[in-house]
DNA sequence: CGTATGCAAATAAGG
DNA sequence: TCCTTATTTGCATAC
């Protein structure tokens, strides 16, 4: 089998055990898959490989929107771009100047600070429409435990857990009040928080996840140890990735002030326990509460390429065909449903990437289907010239 | 082994 | 109930 596809086909949350949420089974679809579309790059368009990605918008989260030669950077890999040299290899003909020193490091680049400086030339920031609104959503990123079943509980989607794990403890750390950072022309309209006030600032989150991190490796604990910790402290487990990227700072501001009081109260937490194995029974009970988010489906390669064979004949599949689909390819509904939803982002952010004309997306007209990897000879519509030219985010 | 990352699932919020 | 858009996470795997 090649399977590995973590098939958690639970249904839902009644029996939540005997999941078994392959984690990892690496070792299977290896290779294939990342290669094919990190490499690359070479033929499509800068554009296409800057939205190639999952769009996400980081900077929204920063209250400020982007846009690189005209182009609107949304995905995480328009961030990429913009950060450090390696990653600028990508653009043939781009080059950054960043500050070899600290300028961009991958996703903590986010960071306002830097970005208004780009305004110049690489992206225009614009005051996004609710400024003070980090992503239209507006979640309450002030301390406490965060809005109550907005982020985990699983709305649509599985409204079960989807597992359980375990974690351990951890000390405790200092935390200043926070808040966002203003820019220059940021008006902190109506942060839907609790307060402006309460918005932590970068630098305390700076100051925040530098010493969380110290405390961390003195007191013995990977990153793992303490995403497992925040399952049975919340019964949200983070993924050492997490916890890594908010070490990092790599995080967006609005994640990182929601994971702030969590990963605070873990330390808090550890400090008590710490040392005393006895309290051991009181984060099991903890663990209880099982993981909120689905496990993150491994698609194998084949079963990937399926579905960009359907994708390409109907982007749009219907229910009963995606039940079919998802029948004959063993996996569960939702995560094909899913997975065209992701496809569809996907297109659309692959949409030519010309600059002259318009916006007009509609995967409709462009062709559907893009390998990655197509063209290799990039013309890049994308104009190096000014394209990205970032200065250092001050010493 | 613990961490850092690339690519992309899973989610949240509004239609 | 499902779609879209914007984001949050996290497999898998490279350091």
């Amino acid at each position: 089998m090649t399977t590995n596809h973590n098939v958690n086909h639970n249904s839902s949350a009644s029996s939540s055990a005997s999941q078994i949420y392959c984690d990892s089974v690496r070792g299977l679809n290896h290779g294939s898959s990342s290669s094919a579309q990190s490499n690359a790059i070479p033929g499509q368009t800068v554009a296409s490989t800057l939205f190639g990605n999952q769009g996400a918008a980081y900077p929204s989260l920063w209250s400020h929107h982007a846009t690189i030669n005209g182009h609107h950077a949304t995905s995480e890999n328009d961030w990429h771009v913009l950060r450090s040299g390696s990653d600028m290899q990508k653009f043939p003909g781009h080059t950054v100047d960043m500050p070899a020193s600290s300028s961009f490091t991958s996703r903590s680049s986010l960071q306002p600070t830097y970005w208004q400086q780009l305004t110049g030339n690489v992206a225009s920031f614009q005051a996004p429409a609710g400024s003070a609104n980090y992503g239209h959503h507006g979640y309450n990123t002030s301390a406490g435990l965060v809005a109550s079943g907005s982020m985990f509980g699983s709305a649509s989607t599985g409204n079960g857990l989807w597992g359980s794990d375990y974690g351990t403890s951890m000390r405790r750390c200092n935390t200043s009040d926070l808040r966002p950072r203003p820019y220059s022309g940021d008006v902190i309209t109506s942060l839907d928080m609790d307060t402006q006030e309460e918005v932590p600032s970068n630098d305390d989150l700076e100051q925040f996840a530098k010493q969380f991190k110290q405390r961390r490796i003195k007191l013995g604990y990977t990153q793992a140890d303490v995403g497992l910790a925040l399952g049975t402290l919340y019964g949200n487990v983070f993924s050492q990735t997490t916890i890594c990227r908010f070490e990092a700072l790599q995080l967006s501001f609005k994640n990182m002030c929601k994971l702030r009081p969590l990963l605070a109260k873990w330390l808090e937490e550890a400090d008590n326990i710490n040392g005393s194995p006895a309290s051991v029974a009181l984060q099991e009970k903890l663990a209880a509460a099982g993981r909120k988010r689905k496990k993150r489906t491994s698609i194998e390669m084949t079963i990937k390429g399926a579905l960009e064979n359907h994708f390409m004949r109907n982007p749009k599949p219907s229910a009963p065909e995606i039940t079919a689909l998802a029948q004959s390819l063993q996996l569960e509904k939702e995560v094909v449903r899913v997975w065209f939803c992701n496809r569809r982002q996907k297109e659309k952010r692959m949409t030519p990437p010309n600059l002259n004309s318009l916006g007009d997306t509609d995967y409709q007209s462009s062709r559907h289907y893009s390998n990655d990897h197509q063209s290799e000879d990039e013309n890049s519509s994308f104009t190096s010239e000014d394209l990205m030219k970032c200065d250092p985010p001050r010493g």
